[in-house]
RNA sequence: GGCGACGUAGCCAAGUGGUUAAGGCAGGGGUCUGCAAAACCCCGAUCGUCGGUUCAAGUCCGACCGUCGCCUCCA
């Protein structure tokens, strides 16, 4: 069974088929860096992360284009977020958008989320910009009003496409104030005017000013991957009005369907709300972090499925940080056994075994990225696995290997929760020596029948975050 | 008011017409172990409510109840 990705423009799963044979052209909104990212920053880049994981497993070569938005994000009181941000903590607005980008690859890094092979800035694409503005205006699809150009709704009659809004809707609607520059209601800014004070600001044939906020995904996007371009991920809280107007802008522009493609993921709950800065029951990553392991937040996310509303609870990071545990000890087991396995010819039963595994995780993984079916399937291999690795009979070398060459494939390469070396295996030099020393000793305790003593130094390692457990390989230990 | 989504075991979460309703966490019982830990085995839901369609429905249709998102701040 081909993958099949639903497609929030069709409202149905469909085939995927890319525009050029072998080749995916994928774009997805990034982040204003005005501010430390919080967990629903983390699941939607973790959810595209997977997404863009699987497609290069199959075979496509994908340029993956993720924007930063470090200008032109306004807030409803009409400040700019960069300018806010700036101003809070004192900095330049630059200097505050470079703090907040590299803090947001590094939380991004730690949730083992791959880089996206562009992070286009919209700062840096002003021209760009400047000139899809200026083809709307020409084309009849803008109009300029003191030194601002907004987007004319009525000449484009598909605006609402993809949100299934209609515009007269729009307008009763209304959240904030019409804007009295405005023809109509729903028309939006593609570029406004700098107030003096406005320190972010731009020269254009308008004045000077700087850019509304959907103009730069449209600009980099076609910039970057062409139009039309195969997929366009977000969250559903930007699908209207923010990726509705950059399919009005785009398609306007160059009379082109804009991205085939629309993926949307949903969003982070917290007790059954929507977690967002302006309710101010967010979690930031780091703050997270302190907490949970950053592998079992993105444990959490992979674990329910990408357009599902996902609820935030310390419990449910409980649960996920012991079901990471049981999926990482099971892939430790293994390779601790594989260290020492006998050489010989992998077990067919086994390798058969793990085909039927990889079918199926297959089969969910291309049914619209069905991580949680597929992380299902995983943790059926984990029990075969730990069955395996815990017999007393003996496993050969390439069957081991074929397993953990399993968890590689499809715990790590594709869900990204098993990494290549799994962190804390031991510590190094010295250190381990000597816990090698005292786990001899104990043994010879053991052997001597002295468990009083035996278990004494097991406590004390305990103490120390070093746990003992006896198998019939031997003792082994592991980094609480 | 408009558009959209959801309601599955104590918790999280798959399943969208057809054998015994995945998986994780927690819990109970057992095996292994000197003990422990880990692991393994066994145990739990008839799917919000009420109707309808069908030989057959968490799975389709309708109504109702409850919850959530969006309707120009949002990943």
């Amino acid at each position: 069974m081909p993958l099949q990705i639903y497609n929030s423009l069709t409202r149905q799963k469909e085939l995927f088929a890319p525009l050029h044979e072998g080749r995916v052209m994928m774009y997805v909104c990034g982040p204003t860096v005005y501010d430390d990212a919080h967990i629903g920053h983390g699941k939607t880049y973790v959810n595209f992360d997977v997404v863009v994981r699987y497609l290069r497993y199959l075979g496509y070569r994908v340029r993956y284009v993720q924007n930063i938005t470090d200008v032109g994000h306004m807030l409803d009181s009409g400040e700019d977020r960069i300018l806010k941000g700036a101003a809070r903590e004192r900095v330049e607005p630059m200097e505050l958008v470079e703090r907040y980008t590299r803090r947001f690859f590094e939380d991004m890094d730690a949730l083992n989320v791959t880089r996206p092979d562009i992070s286009p800035r919209a700062s840096g694409h002003i021209p760009e910009q400047i000139a899809l503005v200026q083809r709307l205006i020409e084309k009849g699809h803008a109009y300029v009003v003191n030194g601002s150009v907004y987007f004319d709704v009525s000449s484009w009659p598909t605006y609402g496409k993809l949100s299934g809004r209609r515009v007269e809707e729009l307008i009763q609607g209304a959240r904030i104030e019409v804007n009295p520059e405005k023809r109509h209601a729903a028309d939006f800014a593609l570029w406004k005017r700098a107030e003096p004070g406005h320190i972010m600001r731009w020269p254009s044939p308008w004045g000077e000013g700087y850019p509304g906020w959907h103009i730069e995904c449209s600009a980099m996007a076609t910039k970057y991957l062409g139009q039309p371009f195969d997929i366009h991920g977000g969250g559903v809280d930007n699908k209207f009005p923010h990726h509705e107007s950059e399919i009005a802008q785009s398609e306007a522009a160059y009379d082109k369907d804009f991205a085939r493609i629309w993926m949307h993921n949903g969003m982070v709950m917290v007790g059954a709300e929507e977690m967002h800065k302006s309710l101010g029951n967010f979690m930031t990553l780091r703050q997270a972090f302190e907490r949970w392991s950053p592998m079992a937040v993105r444990f959490l996310i992979v674990g329910s499925h990408y357009r599902s509303p996902l609820d935030f609870t310390p419990e449910a990071m409980d649960a996920a940080s012991r079901g990471l545990e049981r999926l990482w000890g099971a892939v430790r087991s293994a390779r601790e056994r594989l260290q020492t396995a006998p050489e010989g010819p992998a077990d067919d039963d086994v390798l058969a075994t793990l085909e039927d595994h990889k079918a199926r995780f297959l089969a969910a993984m291309d049914d619209d990225f069905n991580t949680s079916a597929a992380m299902a399937v995983l943790f059926d291999l984990v029990r075969v696995s730990n069955s395996l690795v815990a017999s007393p009979e003996p496993v050969t070398r390439d069957t081991l290997a074929a397993i953990d060459a399993a968890y590689r494939e499809l715990g790590g390469d594709i869900l990204g929760l098993i990494p290549a070396e799994l962190p804390a295996e031991g510590l190094a030099g010295l250190a381990a020596d000597l816990v090698q020393v005292l786990i001899d000793t104990r043994q010879e305790l053991r052997e001597a029948k002295q468990y009083a003593l035996a278990d004494q130094i097991r406590k004390r390692l305990r103490d120390l975050g070093i746990v003992l457990e006896d198998t019939p390989h031997g003792t082994r230990w592991v980094k609480a």
